[in-house]
DNA sequence: ATTGAGATGGCCT
DNA sequence: GGCCATCTCAATT
């Protein structure tokens, strides 16, 4: 059962929904947080205009050109990181971009890495609230819920797992390593499915896969291009 | 809920 | 030099 290196090294449009509801559990010297994953995105290498490996191997892809299940993390836009899991056989490069989830574990390490309040401060918020001192947070008429948000988009779940350029080519199936990739409850029914998020190239592959329904799926965006003035 | 601007580093042509 | 697999905040419907 589970997810073996064998099945993370079949065609990547069969991995990526694998991984929905799979759980992700990285440990530091902080803590331990563990996140279950509910949008992914798969990238096809060289058949894919919207891979990183499309053009070939340079030094910050290669992990996507090794074997499967190793972690794949870059830089982009000058302040965020980004996680992929490796996928195919070695040698073929394509990967599955973790986009979101669910913490299920060290909620209040992943509030502190992403500068939220502590949860003390927020219980002492939710008595303010309660006395009518704050005004209640809503959402479509109901309570939000603040975790919500920990993990929802790639480079918040880098921050909430704090997973940076140094976790690159962690091998997430070594049972020693800091980050480890577990089988969780996984998902059952049928994944949703849409274009990918924000990506100029093959906008219109429906390569994005996330638990339908499910409040920590990031919300979708097109493509825009930059202007100057 | 949706939109737009700004911040910011590094990769690739 | 152009282009990002983004996020947050603010202003607006």
């Amino acid at each position: 059962m589970g997810l073996g290196r064998e099945l993370l090294a079949g065609p990547v449009l069969e991995v990526a929904p694998l991984l929905l509801g799979a759980v992700l559990v990285r440990t530091t010297g902080d803590g331990t947080v563990a996140v279950r994953l509910t949008e992914v995105e798969a990238y096809d290498g060289p058949n894919d205009p919207g891979s990183h490996a499309y053009r070939g191997q340079t030094a910050r892809n290669a992990v996507m050109f090794g074997p499967a299940g190793h972690l794949y993390v870059y830089f982009t836009y000058g302040m965020h990181f980004c996680m992929n899991v490796s996928a195919g056989p070695e040698g073929q490069p394509s990967a599955v971009l973790l986009r979101a989830g669910e913490v299920i574990e060290g909620v209040e390490l992943a509030r502190t890495r992403r500068g939220m309040p502590s949860r003390d401060e927020a219980r002492f918020n939710s008595a303010a609230v309660q006395s009518g001192v704050l005004p209640s947070p809503r959402r479509n008429g109901r309570v939000a819920d603040p975790d919500r948000d920990l993990a929802r988009g790639p480079a918040r779940l880098c921050v909430a797992l704090g997973v940076e350029r140094d976790a690159d080519g962690t091998d997430l199936l070594a049972p020693d390593s800091p980050i480890q990739l577990l089988p969780g409850p996984g998902y059952d029914g049928e994944p949703a499915t849409g274009p990918r998020v924000g990506l100029r190239e093959a906008a219109d592959r429906p390569w994005r896969f996330w638990i339908p329904g499910d409040p920590t799926v990031s919300p979708y965006r097109p493509h825009v291009p930059k202007r100057r003035s």
